[in-house]
DNA sequence: CATTGTATCGAT
DNA sequence: TATCGATAC
């Protein structure tokens, strides 16, 4: 509920037209023997006579209402005319009815500001065209006067029995005497008898409307006198029209709220709640409800009329009752493929008509159980990116079907799902469009609300680093986001079996791996968090199913309210995969960057302030959403998991952990690979195909990165890729349910780049000089491919730029032991090849930690994602494509392997690991199936 | 598990 | 963000 800023002396003037029993008004136009008797438009007629939805003022009278059987209604009215509703596709079709509407809307949305507010009625702001009206022809000095206003009702205007009201109607329209309120409520009165009469000649329909200073008076209003009526309600009578109206009437209290209010304050009338204070209203109902119900007892009500003449989203369903229920898998997808046709079609017009396009599509059922015991679960509802083409949006649906159904049946319980005794029935599905924009696509919005410093002076001060002139404040630093921990029971109990490890005695993580958590340690403590409060730091090592990850958590009242954490993905959870993930993320933080915000604006039909005539590239932050789709799936894992050990292995250890994940299906290569390829192909959203040019979301600046996505494919053939590449591509799994950013932190998955076009492809060919070796680390860190390589250019752009520019700037010490920081620097690196000792002093000599972004050469941070995008995109640029050959620039150092950790390993895979011990065997390590460096490469490299 | 088919919004 | 429930037409 919108919280009501505007006050009592709240001057707009607003308009609520809303059309009378509408359907039924659609079919007497196409059947006009219809028009004066009753009828009614019912929703399919074989059971019990269909569902009414729509009745005329003439069966009403017979007492026939909404949601009666047409069997009943015929009942209550034998002379009824029932008509149906069109049948498309078996199910019901209300295109007729979306048509008529928007013939309605595009007559009313001639004055003020309109917004449809459903299929048949709109909210209109008249204030300007009011008061223009009241200056060029007041009412008062009218001549002669229309008498469809005459017939307005207005609440409050009291004359004798004997005179005629129309007359005395037309006195208070033209008074000279009132107040200034009341005659721009007149002259608005003026301006919708004269829509209604529009819309009465041009689509012959009749419409009642209320008029008054807001939105909830012009609607309350307008249901006052119908059919073909308007009713005035001047600022006067408000209390007294509040005073004794039934609770219920009002928007938004007619249903469990307003219940509440009767039953539990007592109050039956608007007039009741005025005895309760603010504060008692806000302590039972909430500071925003409470706000809202304290206001609307006054009449006060700030929400705006938007100017919006369309819909939001679209949708189709249809339920299936009693014996219709969908019981497999084929009828649903039948099912499915006819919403989604219907669905498709309407987005195609909304395309033709209105040039916008949806980004979301949603399936939502509902479903029954039976066989176990927890059979009331809700079916949930899933989402993902649309793609156009009917087909593809019925692929889509029926694969978030299927995602729904093993959620909703168990993932435990996904390989024997349902059987005779464990069954489901599907009673109601429905397939949705939203995020409904216009083409062409400038439309990010930067959404930065919290946390964010805002003080150039104090950012430069703490960052020590020099702050470009545009930037307007800074969220976060080195990378390290905010996140509420929603479900730390879950991680520690799956990280249970590896902590149990690390406290048994005489553990001890390898050299390097103490090292790099000393160096964590270290930056997580020094860290200048500006986006958030102090932080008791608690350094943490977990894990989920499927990642691992470093972090600090932000403490409260003791309980965690934030975590920072960079968590990187690992194929199983070992010793040393932990230590390899930590010795990575050791590198990586040290190239860890603040991200400054530069605007906090809304990107419109023209660029922003400061940015105009810039050529700019807008990118579409669809790897964010895909992303999240692969999360997803390490979400299902993790589900699992849970499920597993709290159904039998309570005390599991990590080696019962490790087997069940290697048998479990779901872990298979084949899965992963459909995984990432499904998310690959549905998250594609920048348009492709025939319809491509209408879909532009602009320049497709990453059409050339796409290329080199695909280099270094390598197959998993040899047993240690089999054995760490059966699990999801995960690490960001870890995070995932991390979710509800607190601070709105963001990498910046869209950019507005300045350089030209054709940086892209000249990057790549920089991106091979370059050779970070700490690229190829850090571009694992997601665990998502597509964000590896696909990434924007600009973060190693921005770098080597910086580099070069500020080389001679201080770059920040770590208090202390840099001796940590050399170490990984100048680490041996034991498979070093020429290349690689190239890569290797190309970064030693450039060192520059300090990163920052100049002044000319901004990203604007959009949209938002997890934290763990960040490295990826900060040292991104560099991923597959410089890779020479196959080679990783930096690799684990296989002699420094502590045999112990070895023997955690299964069997083929210590045989594999022996055979590189022998130094000149070091198989075609650039097959990059057969070493376990390949565990270091980039997910999408495996 | 016979009130259907849509739509919007705020909370989490 | 994705998902859900409440509310309404
Ligand atoms: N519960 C419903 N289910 C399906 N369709 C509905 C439902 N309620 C309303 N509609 C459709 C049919 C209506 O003609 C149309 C507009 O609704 P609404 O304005 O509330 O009533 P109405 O226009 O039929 O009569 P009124 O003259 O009272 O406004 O929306
Ligand atoms: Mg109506
Ligand atoms: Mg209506």
């Amino acid at each position: 509920m919108p919280v009501a800023r505007r006050e009592t002396s709240d001057c707009r003037v607003i308009g609520h037209v809303d059309m009378d029993c509408f359907y039924v008004q659609v079919e007497q136009r196409k059947e006009p023997k219809l028009r004066g008797v009753p009828t009614a438009v019912v929703q399919y007629n074989s059971y019990k006579g269909g569902g009414l939805i729509a009745v005329s003022y003439e069966a009403r009278a017979h007492g026939v209402k909404r949601s009666m059987r047409g069997d009943e209604a015929k009942e209550a009215c034998p002379q009824i005319q029932l008509v149906q509703v069109p049948v498309a596709r078996g199910k019901a079709d209300l295109n007729t009815y979306r048509s008529a509407g928007s013939e309605v809307v595009s007559i009313l949305s001639r004055k003020g500001r309109c917004e449809r507010a459903s299929i048949d009625e709109v909210y209109l702001d008249l204030t300007d065209a009011a008061e223009a009206m009241f200056m060029e022809t007041p009412p008062e000095s009218m001549e002669d006067i229309q008498e469809e206003v005459t017939k307005s009702h207005v609440l409050g205007l009291q004359f004798e029995d004997g005179n005629d009201p129309k007359e005395e109607v037309r006195k208070w329209l033209c008074r000279s005497d009132a107040s200034y309120q009341d005659k721009l409520l007149a002259c608005a009165a003026f301006i919708i008898a004269d829509l209604r009469m529009q819309v009465l000649k041009e689509t012959e329909f009749t419409c009642s409307a209320g008029i008054a200073h807001n939105k909830m008076l012009a609607k309350l209003a307008s249901a006052m006198n119908k059919p073909a009526q308007q009713t005035v309600v001047p600022h006067s009578s408000v209390a007294g029209l509040l005073e004794s109206l039934p609770i219920k009437k009002m928007k938004q209290l007619g249903g469990k709220l307003g219940s509440s209010l009767q039953s539990d304050l007592g109050v039956n009338t608007v007039g009741d709640l005025l005895q309760f204070s603010e504060e008692k209203l806000q302590q039972r109902y909430g500071i925003n409800t409470g706000t809202w119900l304290w206001n609307i007892a006054r009449g006060i009500s700030g929400e705006e009329v938007e100017g919006r003449l369309l819909p939001k989203s679209h949708g189709s369903g249809k339920t299936f009752p009693g014996p219709q229920t969908l019981k497999t898998i084929g009828s649903v997808q039948h099912w499915i493929n006819e919403l989604c046709e219907e669905l498709s079609e309407r987005l195609h017009s909304d395309l033709e008509q209105n040039k916008r396009i949806a980004h979301t599509l949603t399936l939502h059922a509902r479903a029954y159980k039976t066989g176990v015991p927890n059979s009331n679960r809700k079916f949930p509802s899933k989402s993902c990116p649309l793609r156009y083409g009917t087909i593809k949006i019925q692929e889509d649906a029926l694969t978030l079907f299927q995602a729904a159904l093993r959620e909703f049946m168990g993932f435990y319980n996904s390989k024997t799902n349902w059987n005779e005794n464990n069954k489901w029935g599907i009673t109601s599905l429905s397939v949705s469009a939203s995020k409904i924009v216009p083409i062409p696509s400038q439309r990010f919005i930067s959404r930065f609300k919290n946390g964010v410093a805002m003080d150039p002076a104090k950012i430069e001060s703490v960052l020590q680093w020099p702050v470009p002139k545009n930037v307007k404040g800074v969220q976060g630093f080195l990378g390290l986001t905010g996140y509420y921990r929603k479900f730390i029971k879950d991680y520690g109990k799956l990280a249970k079996p590896l902590t149990e490890l690390t406290k048994k005695e005489g553990f001890k993580w390898n050299d390097q791996a103490q090292m790099a958590i000393e160096l964590l340690k270290e930056k997580i403590t020094t860290a200048p968090i500006l986006a958030l409060p102090d932080f008791d730091q608690q350094f943490v090592i977990e894990s989920d199913a499927s990642g691992v990850g470093v972090g600090a958590i932000l403490m409260q009242d003791k309980r965690p309210i934030a975590y920072f954490s960079k968590a990187l993905s690992v194929r199983n959870l070992t010793k040393l995969a932990c230590e390899k993930e930590l010795m990575a993320l050791a590198l990586a933080i040290q190239h860890w960057r603040p991200y400054f915000l530069v605007g906090n604006y809304k990107v419109e039909e023209s660029l922003p302030q400061g940015l105009e005539g810039e050529q700019v590239t807008i990118t579409e932050p669809a790897k964010v959403l895909a992303s999240r789709k692969v999360n997803k799936r390490g979400e299902e894992i993790q589900q699992y998991l849970i499920q597993w050990k709290e159904s039998s292995a309570e005390d599991a250890t990590w080696e019962d952990e490790y087997t069940i994940r290697s048998q479990f299906p779901i872990f298979s290569l084949e899965d992963r690979t459909a995984v990432e390829e499904a998310s690959n192909d549905r998250y594609q959203t920048n348009p492709r195909g025939p319809l491509s040019d209408q879909l532009s979301h602009g320049p497709k600046v990453w059409n050339v990165y796409v290329r080199r996505k695909k280099k270094g494919v390598a197959e998993g053939t040899h047993s240690i890729v089999k054995y760490f590449g059966g699990q999801t591509p995960s690490g960001s799994s870890l995070n995932q349910p991390l979710d509800n950013v607190i601070d709105e932190a963001v990498p910046p998955s869209s950019s507005v780049r300045y350089p030209e076009e054709d940086t892209a492809m000249k990057h790549s060919q920089d991106c091979v000089d370059q050779q970070d070796p700490l690229c190829n680390l850090s571009s694992k860190v997601d665990g998502l491919t597509e964000e590896s390589s696909l990434i924007s250019p600009t973060g190693s752009e921005d770098r080597r730029k910086q580099s070069e520019e500020h080389r001679d700037l201080p770059a920040k010490k770590p208090r202390g032991n840099c001796s940590i920081t050399k170490f990984f620097n100048n680490y041996p690196n034991s498979q070093s090849s020429l290349e690689q000792k190239n890569v290797t002093n190309a970064q030693g000599s450039r060192s520059a930690r300090g990163s920052y972004l100049t002044s000319d050469e901004v990203e604007v941070e959009m949209s938002a994602a997890s934290s763990h995008g960040d490295i990826v995109k900060n040292v991104a640029g560099c991923s597959a494509a410089n890779i020479p050959h196959g080679r990783q620039a930096w690799s684990y150092n296989i002699d420094e392997i502590d045999p112990s950790i070895i023997r955690e390993l299964p069997p083929e895979i210590q045989e594999e690991i022996q055979t590189w011990l022998q130094p000149q065997k070091r198989p075609n390590v650039v097959k990059r199936g057969s070493s376990i460096t390949n565990y270091f490469l980039p997910d999408n490299s495996r």
